[in-house]
RNA sequence: GCUCCUGUCGUCUAGCCUGGUCUAGGACGCGCGGUUCUCAUCCGCGUAACGGGGGUUCGAAUCCCCCCGGGAGCACCA
């Protein structure tokens, strides 16, 4: 079977990570049977619509690497076509122009809610010779529409519900239902995978398939992505724009991945323990079926987002991590007029901050003492229940033995070995001091490490710098 | 209000179709322990769920019915 999807966004708003995981399971799916995946843009709401807009979902949608086939198409690009099939439903007779005014239609709408009735507007005014006025679609359906989703099996509806609902403003603004109905038909769109608040557009997209003639997609309703409290994820959960989650520190193939599981799994793979939860994209393409996803919403846990986005951090080679993370340390830098030291070696200190790194964006904060003198409490100096000479002599102690290191021994492995000889029972009373002078920070990277990167002078002024602040 | 969708650990899920192998598995989180000067990593152990009630059956998370809960949609937005 010829399989093509399509990604159909709206440019009223910044590219919501809900969109861009509905992107992710057409792209999957039509990737998986070999087929074409197409971006359409619809951006037919000339007041909401705006191009930053747009520019925004191109730019989502290429880092999280997610390519499309052939060129983007626009809805406001086939106005032309729309009005071809507005006049062909006209001239049939299968649509007419309501003369009812919006007070109206309230007043209809009231009193229909007050009978506890579902609000629709079934029209009088069916064969007016009106030439002007909404558009809408001469309803007269009474079985019911049935469809099968490929996710939830038979659907059905009463099509009484619908009433004669509206397609068009006029001949050249159409209105959803009716745009997205004829795009599908001329992209030649075979599955329609879209989130499950769609479901009700349905109905009304069916009818107007068969007014036209036109061939049946497939269609599958994905669960939506909810928030904490279980309800459609949007501002008040956190961010929800993908940019949000690109400029903090997120990768693009550890948001694609967690999106892709939520809502989705692999069977058991029947393995004892440890079962896999990190897939590359390649994986996941060789592996998704429509069949397995999920029916009911899936909350957005932005803890686990967070401890994939670690594993991605960590699994990255230094040199890759460090081209990644450097702007975020560039922007910090510049924005808090530091000068750096030409010898620092930035990389090493982002792969010394790998293994406790969840997103790139925590890298000012943890690494700030390599660039600026630390700032600490002196009772931070304090190891156990060491007194002030014993911390301060213990200083002195780690002055001296760096003192007798030439630069050639500036090593990890060296200070190591050095120092441990020197250290004595509980090495903490020469290690915690020490650490501490070096970063400031009750939680660290070890202080080998740091003077390996620091070199020695640094190193023995902050040392002093501590001797002092203990006087 | 109406219509539709949905319900397994706190969260994401496996298992459900084709009842037994499920004393319900994995992952995140959390707790404890090991490695360790600290934190993180890594390793080990643990924690915790079939929404409720009826059936059917020798046997139900799995099949049937009812109830309850949660969500979404009901535009001259997309």
């Amino acid at each position: 079977m010829r399989v093509k999807t399509r990604m159909a966004p709206s440019p009223t708003g910044f590219l919501h990570v809900g969109t861009a995981r509905t992107t992710i399971f057409n792209f999957l799916y039509s990737r998986h049977m070999g087929g074409e995946f197409v971006l359409r843009i619809e951006d037919t709401d000339i007041e909401r619509s705006e191009k930053r807009f747009e520019e925004d979902i191109i730019v989502g949608l290429k880092w999280l690497g997610i390519e499309w086939d052939g060129e983007i198409t626009r809805q406001s690009e086939r106005i032309d076509t729309y009005e071809k099939y507005i006049r062909k439903l006209l001239d049939e007779g299968k649509t007419f122009y309501c003369p009812h005014s919006g007070e109206e239609l309230e007043r209809e709408r009231k009193s229909q809610l007050w009978d506890k009735e579902s609000p629709r507007h079934v029209c009088d005014a069916r064969d007016s010779k009106l030439k002007s006025g909404l558009i809408r679609f001469k309803n007269n359906t009474s079985e019911k529409i049935k469809f099968s989703d490929e996710i939830r099996g038979e659907l059905s509806f009463d099509p009484q519900l619908l009433g004669d609902f509206s397609l068009a403003k006029d001949l050249r603004t159409p209105l959803y239902n009716f745009a997205v109905v004829v795009d599908d038909q001329e992209m030649e769109i075979t599955h329609v995978i879209r989130g499950e608040d769609h479901i009700s557009n349905t109905p009304k997209q069916i009818l107007l398939e068969d007014a036209l003639g036109f061939a049946r997609p497939i269609f599958a309703h994905l669960p939506l992505i909810l928030g904490s409290d279980k309800s459609k994820l949007s501002k008040r959960h956190g961010a929800t724009s993908l940019t949000e989650y690109k400029n903090g520190g997120y990768l693009p193939e550890a948001l694609f991945n967690f999106m892709a599981i939520l809502g989705w799994h692999l069977p058991d793979t029947g393995k004892a323990e440890g079962e896999q939860e990190i897939f590359s994209k390649e994986e996941l393409i060789k592996n998704f079926s429509l069949e397995r996803v999920q029916k009911a919403g899936a909350i957005f846990d932005i803890t686990k987002l967070d401890w994939m986005n670690g594993e991605y951090i960590r699994h990255k080679s230094s040199k890759e991590l460090s081209r990644l993370a450097t702007p975020y340390l560039a922007t910090w830098l510049s924005d808090n007029q530091v000068d750096v030291r030409h010898d620092l070696d930035l990389e090493k200190i982002i792969t010394l901050e790998q293994p406790r790194l969840k997103k790139l964006s925590e890298l000012p904060e943890k690494t700030d003492y390599f660039f600026k003198e630390p700032e600490y409490d002196v009772a931070l100096l304090k190891w156990k229940q060491m007194n002030n000479n014993q911390i301060k002599s213990s200083l002195e102690t780690a002055k001296e033995i760096l003192q007798s290191v030439d630069e050639n021994g500036m090593t990890k492995e060296n200070l190591e070995k050095i120092f441990l000889e020197k250290a004595g029972k509980d090495r903490g009373e020469l290690l915690w001091p020490l650490r501490v002078a070096l970063s400031g920070k009750k939680a660290s990277p070890g202080p080998f490490d740091i003077m390996h990167i620091l070199g020695k002078n640094a190193s023995i002024s902050r040392l002093e710098t501590a001797i002092d602040k203990l006087v």
